[in-house]
DNA sequence: CCATGTGTATCAATACAACAATACACTAGG
DNA sequence: CCTAGTGTATTGTTGTATTGATACACATGG
């Protein structure tokens, strides 16, 4: 559980604090992270990314608003009990929901068929 | 060429001079708008959509610092004669890969198949 | 000429994100 | 007990981004 486990792009337009909250959702609802999962502390994550310790926190605040964590006090973080299981495939892709309407507005901008912009996508998946 | 030929989300996370600058390279790629046709007015853009004149001008000035348009002193701004034609397939998909990327990057952390995620993509771009 | 239409330079207001430096409350483990 | 480890509240600062209000220069067309 170290904090390599989170990917973080400081030069992305969405905020740093926003991208840990999403990931771990990803994470979570993907069993990847599951009920009990000790995270990484504020200050593991933000010495390995070079961010401060405050973003880190703002961050796993959120995700315990949102049911996605627990708080152990003296110990830490933990994926909440709320969480049973990984949700199903219906469930996850509908996390995706968004993002796939994005891009198929933006492909109609483009006027492009739908067969090139799927076998892209494919070959991307496959990696 | 009237003000509605821009989709305007005044609540998204992207800043509406980005959405606008987005919109016409897409547009442009495609063919739908050609060199010589004159865009609608900033106030045209701004009262139809209720946002002010400078954030549309704004959009405007960058599209112009990028080639895409070019100002017409007194009359407004035009697709830039340098954009000669559509681009082609492979042109206008590559202004979808970084979208595509960060999709199938979301995919992975899903732990998503890739059959699913490209059967509803290819659902939505078919309407 | 002048009324009306362009785009835009300028300045201000606001909001937001991230950082910094503390200090605090709590718990586990020696 | 006490040290070292949790998360967090607080305050202040910095930098940046976005939007807005106003006034201006310019060109067109009657």
């Amino acid at each position: 559980m170290d904090a390599s486990l989170l990917t973080i792009q400081p030069n992305a337009p969405e905020p740093i604090y926003r991208q840990i909250v999403e990931q771990l959702r990803r994470l979570i609802a993907s069993g990847q992270l599951v009920t009990g999962d000790l995270l990484p502390s504020v200050r593991d994550v933000a010495g390995f990314h070079a961010i401060n310790p405050m973003t880190v926190s703002r961050a796993y605040g959120l995700a315990e608003n949102e049911g996605l964590l627990e708080r152990l006090r003296g110990k830490g973080m933990a994926v909440a009990a709320t969480q049973r299981a990984a949700h199903t495939q219906v469930q996850r892709l509908a996390l995706l929901e968004p993002q796939l309407l994005e891009l198929a507005r933006h492909a109609r901008e483009l006027e492009l068929p739908p067969d090139p912009v799927l076998r892209r996508l494919s070959k991307l998946l496959e990696e």
